[in-house]
DNA sequence: CTCAGTTATACTCATTATGAGTATAACGGG
DNA sequence: CCCGTTATACTCATAATGAGTATAACTGAG
């Protein structure tokens, strides 16, 4: 009952996925590569890339050397290093997945894959196409996230509909429906909590309005195709990423992981929009890091900024010792919510 | 290279570590279970409990059922539900621990063991002794955790001098050191964060100054066993489970899944501080969680208080909709972070 | 019955953090 | 030299936090 006892286990494969992140152009990039979708054996997909003609998105997969690797992240960067020539710099274990059927070759008598899913944030220059890797935006995929242009158009065209069906759908759940809809996408007044992206991705799911809940036999029809669709449960674990990365940004200085050296702070500010797919004040931010002590002036001065030049600045360690939660604070760290009235029906 | 291609893979093993936490008598408890200590082969603590002579605390330990359990968290409530009686009802994963060697056996040609461990909160009343299954106090693992008395005795007497001669030890890293004796122990007037237990804990190990850094053999020699000993890694995975908990506790509002139906405003302040491990101002507290909307009165009057007698009040499950981020706030939201001058040289 | 000890609960006050502006500076391009 | 654009310095109202003061309502000792 124990690992320690079974050792005659059943079949278990644990593999690694890497959800390696970067921002250019002030847009979060995601590095993919491609499945082949040749049923029945969905998978395959090397980090080499595609293989035969219909491809699927998915995120790096790489393997665990049990004899080999000293540690999981060790093995991670080890093969990321090998086939995609990219040194990781900040590593972060995001979640494991072992769902029975996420890889559907189970389905078929294959053995149970258990995924241990990794964060890795690169610096913008890191970023050189290598092999059948690519970059490709995170909001291609989770097209409902973005808010920086204002409501997602696909929010109030797409989903907002499709969930107020949901909700009266079922007598009995009528309420716990109505407070998870509430709290994952701020329907009726709730406000819009950008952290839970996971959990807004899997009731997408529920509701059949992603690709991937039409290959899960047992789910709902699909209603519609909204963003870009993933190989496995890739998308998911994106999600996961995304969600985990916008609530670490508020306490750790995680975004100088996606900066060079040195900035300007509106170069930062874009970095944490992008992430945080929303809109900051200028000036806030400006005293939020500044007066904040998370940056120091360099003196140097980017004089192609468009308008004046501006100074330099570079990450502050020295707050490491001096704060307990450095971070950028978000909108919203107000307790009292905003109020995304998008839905006020 | 990839886990769907991987199908003769070499000997790896999953499984599942639970820690599961309770408060009472305004202790956090941990459920423990025993495993003998014999080697070279060292584990085999099944959840019924110790075997032979010497025996050492761990976590409960289960196992995944790869034909039969649905997910990873499925499993886990199965086993408990199945060995130790327990129905969990919070329960939320925590992190993969993979490090090679975290069993012993995998020394002596033992399959690599990856587990998947959970964090649990059970309710006061489902305490009960069950099996050879037994509760402990957190703290008795992690003694320099608890500052409710003032600063722990062991961080000034024991810990603290030997992480100053640590920081001297090394030139070249000198300047590493300080920093990151100052962020995790709030060496030198840093601020003490009450969520690093878990870098704490590591900071310890490398020091020599837990038994289970002996055990290592690449380790530094034992200057010092502070703490109860657990099996495997088990002690680190409870250091996990603390650290995130007191995150936890800040912006989700989990403290109710440990406390009655109803409580009064101090029993809810008191099993937020044994988890925080630091005392709070009642009436800030009072205010945090009445005003901010996290709890309702029901009427109904608790008379034992020891003084005037004290309302019931209820989890106001509203807040999840109506805020963004509802929890308890421990000390420490004001950025400026409080001076912890116990280490002032 | 009174008083000390204990817990509950209502308020006050200073400080800090946040959200939203206003105002001015410094560049490039017509 | 005027305009659009970005940078940077301040102001102001409101909310959240940290630390008290002041009462209220019980128990038990004497």
């Amino acid at each position: 009952m124990t690992p320690e006892e079974s050792t005659s286990a059943p079949a278990v494969i644990v593999g690694l996925n890497a959800v390696i992140l970067a921002v250019t152009d002030e847009h979060p990039r995601v590095l993919t590569v491609s499945f082949p979708t040749g049923s029945p054996i969905e998978g395959g997909g090397r980090i080499e890339g595609a293989g035969g003609s219909a491809v699927r998105d998915g995120l790096p997969t790489g393997p665990l050397d049990p004899a080999g690797d000293r540690t999981l992240e060790l093995a991670l960067r080890r093969w990321v290093r090998a086939y995609a020539g990219i040194e990781l710099g900040y590593v972060e274990q995001l979640y494991t997945f072992g769902d029975r059927f996420r890889d559907p070759r189970e389905r078929s008598g294959g053995p149970r894959v258990i995924s241990v899913a990794y964060l890795a944030l690169v610096r913008e220059s890191t970023i050189a196409g290598h092999l059948k890797a690519r970059w490709r935006g995170v909001y291609e995929y989770l097209p409902w996230e973005d808010w920086r242009e204002g409501v997602p158009g696909v929010l109030e065209g797409a989903i907002a509909p499709v969930l107020r069906q949901w909700l009266r759908g079922d007598r009995e759940e009528a309420e716990d429906r109505r407070e998870r809809a509430g709290v994952t996408f701020g329907l009726d007044g709730a406000p819009w909590n950008g952290e839970r992206v996971l959990e807004r991705y899997e009731l997408l799911f529920e509701t059949g309005l992603v690709a991937e809940a039409s290959r899960d036999a047992g789910n709902a029809t699909l209603r519609r195709a909204i963003g870009r669709e993933m190989a496995f449960d890739h998308r998911r674990i994106l999600a996961t990423a995304l969600g985990r990365l916008r609530g670490k940004i508020r306490y750790r200085p995680v975004v100088f992981e996606l900066v060079p050296e040195t900035f300007t702070l509106l170069q930062l500010q874009r970095t944490v929009e992008a992430l945080a797919g929303v809109r900051l004040h200028k000036q806030n931010f400006r005293r939020l890091v500044d007066a904040g002590g998370l940056v120091e002036g360099t003196g140097l001065i980017e004089p192609r900024t468009g308008g004046r030049p501006a100074e330099l600045f570079r990450f502050r360690r020295e707050v490491l010792r001096e704060r307990q939660a450095p971070g950028v604070g978000l909108p919203g760290a107000f307790r009292k919510g905003v109020d995304s009235s998008y839905t006020q029906s």
